[in-house]
DNA sequence: GCCCTGACTGCTA
DNA sequence: TTAGCAGCCAGGG
């Protein structure tokens, strides 16, 4: 069974290095344009391992961010420091006021080979 | 099966 | 322009 969350993972690998998408974004090529808060919770729950991004498969979860182009962590530690730096190690480049321009960084999906699974299963 | 939570958004004041 | 607030959806208890 496809799930949700397994959706938006599936999404969140497709966003290549060096380009951002926000929750919305990738809520709404799940199909639920509405869920972006569901988009964050799910890559809060996923496995630990794939949140590595030494891991082989790991999910690219620190190309998620904010409409506004803001971090919007609030997990323990220091998520958001650590989401910056991998972010900034790919090139993305931050603004005065801790925030990505979205208008460069944007990840704009090409909707001709996407290959997202079936709604249902 | 109901109620609560959450890494969001868009609208209103 | 900034701050609040209600709507949104899926999973866990």
């Amino acid at each position: 069974m496809m799930t949700f969350f397994d959706r938006v993972y599936a999404v969140v690998r497709r966003i290549p290095s060096g380009r951002v998408a926000s929750y919305g974004q990738v809520a709404a090529l799940c199909e639920h344009p509405h869920a972006a808060r569901t988009v964050g919770w799910a890559l809060n729950g996923m496995p630990h391992a794939l949140a590595d991004p030494a891991h082989p498969d790991a999910i690219p979860w620190w190309r998620v961010i904010a409409k506004t182009g803001h971090i919007s962590i609030t997990g323990r530690d220091d998520a958001a420091g650590r989401q910056r730096q991998l972010m900034e190690a790919e090139g993305i480049a931050f603004t005065a006021d801790g925030r990505v321009d979205l208008q460069r960084f944007r990840w704009q999906p090409v909707i001709a080979d996407w290959p997202l699974p079936p709604a249902h299963e």
